[in-house]
RNA sequence: GGUCGCGUGGCCGAGCGGUUAGGCAGAGGUCUGCAAAACCUUGUACACCAGUUCGAAUCUGGUCGCGACCUCCA
């Protein structure tokens, strides 16, 4: 375990601050899941990617984490009042729970493409029905709630006065809040105050997903689901929450209302916000066609794009950029990030090559420098734009060791196993990053293969460039690229 | 309308008071039968206008442009 500092850009207090667990050596993070009524978004993606990024590195530094991700299968409502998951069940014609088995297997599906790692807990709101009354219930005790013919609304305006933290998080003041929000919700003449907010419905008769309670047959509202799964899977005040900035209002705004209200303690020590993914400098957004789907971007099958991309390009495209920034997508970027990763991925290789004879330390400390820097990057708010710099520092010393442009053996064994056993966990085991190429390369075709490129190195050498180049031709016709070196010709599928 | 953020070289994208970000593309070179790869060298970059400072892409004010949130959204 590495005892450098980990600094966390805290949404909260909008300062970068140093991780201080509650528990020394535990971390106990909470992330928001997505709403499963449809297919995975590439934005969602994004996120959860950048988080898995996070997760992986916490586990890098030797913490014990445990990460509840969950899915939310009720309580989203929209415009017109209906639920999304029962809005999805009516158009399928599907059970809710065919719906949301559907799509919670497709975004596992989706996030194992990726390669990231499962989270420790995956909670359901449905499965917390019973903790969400009794969180509304608290709530009502503790006085800052209110019931409306059946319904239960959360009284920010009370909470505001005693609590004086309503709006802190995502930065509104209440007074602004009455003004601005619009009247097109339902039940609005219900509530108190224009920006409370419903943490129990009562259900229409038709309505396809509702529970007994003792206000009214009905359902919890969103926001209540993850105040009260974190506060059952990771205590009461927990270390990191996180989330999609485009949730911090009302979403993350309400939870921390409600968790204050019901147990009187913040809900966590540091929210982590990640920025929007866009598309040729817009947020993606389905009406108006500027979107892709993670499908379209495998297949290369869409206008916006000139060819088919694989998922660890494009997650090396999104690594590429800081998780606050807004992450431009465009063909362009996609596909300089492609060649950037093939590199990284060939680097990794001739690494393995490498032999020295131990003669001398003296490249030592420039090998040993970028190998710090990565874990000095990562742990500046997770900087992993940074943190592939030195990654790529470590690919041209490796390149150059290999073509003797550096004298291997003036780097010492420890320093050169050590490269050998670092360069390749951060790239696999905290960037996640896995060589896509290996797995055409069966035991078989590379015996085939060095019998070719056997062959053919016969015709060189008796300069019978005509066979030679004819079987550098076929190969690349089969997208099998031939390289020369020094020592033998090399072959990579493309 | 309110709140917040952003505008960096051909493209993507870090940095955020003085020191090379990085990737891709371009140019020159080394190597090579040729090619590819690799390595070396290389570029006029910080929207605009003022100001603060010994010094600003980085701080302050203004202008223009873009985006996000305020309503479901990762």
């Amino acid at each position: 375990m590495k005892s450098k500092e980990l600094l966390l850009q805290n949404s909260l207090t909008k300062k970068k601050e140093v991780f201080k667990p509650i528990n020394e050596g535990f971390v106990g993070m909470y992330v928001c899941g997505p709403t499963v009524y449809s297919d995975v978004h590439l934005g969602n993606v994004r996120t959860f990617v950048s988080f898995d990024i996070m997760y992986r590195f916490l586990l890098f530094l030797g913490y014990k984490v445990r990460y509840v991700r969950n899915i939310t299968d009720v309580g989203h409502l929209l415009d017109d009042g209906e639920d999304r998951i029962s809005k999805g069940a009516r158009a399928d014609k599907l059970e809710p729970m065919e719906v949301v088995q559907k799509y919670t297997n497709g975004f596992h599906k989706m996030m194992d493409i990726f390669n990231t790692k499962k989270p420790s807990i995956e909670p359901r709101a449905t499965q917390h029905i019973i903790e969400q009354i009794e969180m509304v219930q608290q709530i009502i005790d503790n006085g800052y709630a209110y019931e409306a013919n059946g319904s239960v609304y959360f009284d920010t305006l009370k909470f505001n006065e005693e609590k004086k933290c309503y709006g802190k998080l995502s930065g509104r003041v209440i007074d602004e809040l009455l003004v601005e929000t619009r009247d097109n919700l339902k039940n609005q003449s219900e509530k108190k105050h224009p920006s409370d907010f419903a943490i129990w419905m009562k259900a229409a008769p038709d309505h396809l997903m509702k529970w007994n309670s003792p206000w009214s047959v009905g359902f919890p509202g969103w926001h209540l689901e993850c105040s009260v799964m974190s506060t059952k899977y990771l205590g009461e005040t927990f270390d990191i929450h996180g989330g999609g900035n485009d949730l911090k209002f009302p979403h993350h705004e309400n939870e921390v209302a409600q968790n204050v209200g019901a147990c009187n303690c913040q809900p966590c020590n540091y929210w982590l916000h990640t920025n929007m993914l866009l598309m040729n400098g817009r947020k993606m957004s389905k009406s108006d066609g500027n979107t892709i789907t993670p499908q379209q971007l495998f297949t290369g099958d869409s206008p916006h794009i000139t060819k088919a991309y694989s998922p660890m390009v494009i997650k090396f495209f999104m690594l590429q950029s800081h998780y606050s920034s807004t992450n431009d997508l465009t063909d362009d970027g996609l596909l300089a990030a492609e060649k950037g990763y093939k590199r990284l991925m060939e680097a990794q290789k001739t690494l393995e090559g490498l032999v020295s004879k131990d003669s001398s330390a003296e490249l030592d400390a420039d090998i040993n420098k970028p190998l710090d820097g990565f874990i000095d990057e990562m742990c500046d708010d997770f900087n992993t734009p940074r943190a592939i710099a030195q990654l790529f520092d470590l690919v041209t010393k490796i390149n150059s060791l290999k073509e003797g442009h550096l004298d291997i053996n003036k780097v010492s064994n420890s320093t050169l196993t050590r490269l050998k056993t670092d360069f390749p966990r951060y790239i696999d085991e905290v960037l996640g990053l896995t060589n896509e190429s290996d797995g055409g390369n069966t035991a078989a075709l590379d015996e085939v293969m060095q019998l070719v490129l056997e062959l053919r190195q016969d015709a060189r050498a008796e300069k019978n460039w005509g066979v030679s180049d004819k079987i550098r031709d076929a190969l690349a016709a089969a997208n099998i690229t031939v390289k020369d070196g020094k020592e033998g010709s090399s072959w990579t599928m493309n």
